[in-house]
DNA sequence: AAACGCAACAACCGCATATTT
DNA sequence: GAAATATGCGGTTGTTGCGTT
């Protein structure tokens, strides 16, 4: 770092906390909002008297501290909403979240690259076969759905591994909007929907 | 039992935009 | 109106825990 000799150092900006938050920060954070509310983060770090920026209080609150945060079983339900949303505007992961109650941005996020994004790298292969596009309009899924640009895939069962067969749509515009459906996701979805 | 690889997730960073001074 | 500060977003990284070898 580039830092002059004799330029001050700012000893409370060196001793910002970084890394996991502790139990007893989680508690100072939520005493202290439980009183005074949420919102103004860098004053309500210094009045709370935590060393953390007020981005890292806000982030701790928000993704895992309010009350009505909801964390991990996303749902079929939830797990259809976020394949439409995304198909339909991309990574706008807060405006996504805002779909769905209680779910945070950084979760979707996370859900989306750890368990769907990886599939992408396999798209790669992916030919086109129109006349395999489901249409299946009680999942929300119907051919008429996507341009002309849109790619599907559609796989049999897998006989050494007994993978169910597999639905997988994008859109070559972007190739973010993305599906994969693997047959015991589409059995709970038809159950879901009483078929 | 130890080492390794990987998936999942919490949290940070940089940037853009909004708000305040 | 300009500068400073705060907020929000999306990308990325570091850590942890679990399964496999």
């Amino acid at each position: 770092m580039n830092r002059m000799p004799n330029t001050r150092i700012n000893l409370q900006e060196i001793e910002v906390r970084k890394g996991p938050w502790t139990m007893e920060e989680d508690h100072v954070l939520i005493n202290y909002i439980s009183v005074h509310g949420e919102g103004v983060w860098n004053s309500l770090a210094r009045a709370a008297g935590l060393n953390r920026t007020g981005k890292s209080c806000r982030l701790r609150w928000l993704n895992y501290l309010k009350p009505d945060v909801r964390r991990g079983n996303i749902t079929p339900e939830e797990q259809v909403l976020i394949l439409e949303l995304h198909a339909r505007w991309g990574n706008r992961w807060s405006k996504i979240a805002r779909q769905l109650p209680g779910r945070t941005d950084n979760e979707i996020k996370n859900y989306w690259r750890t368990r769907i994004q990886k599939k992408l790298k396999q798209a790669d292969m992916i030919q086109y076969k129109s006349e395999m596009l489901p249409d299946n309009p009680s999942m929300g899924i119907s051919q008429s759905n996507y341009s002309s640009s849109t790619l599907a895939d559609y796989s049999e069962p897998n006989p050494t591994t007994s993978q169910g067969s597999c639905v997988t749509i994008f859109n070559t515009d972007s190739i973010n909007s993305f599906w994969t459906i693997d047959a015991d996701f589409e059995s709970s979805m038809q159950s879901l929907h009483g078929h």
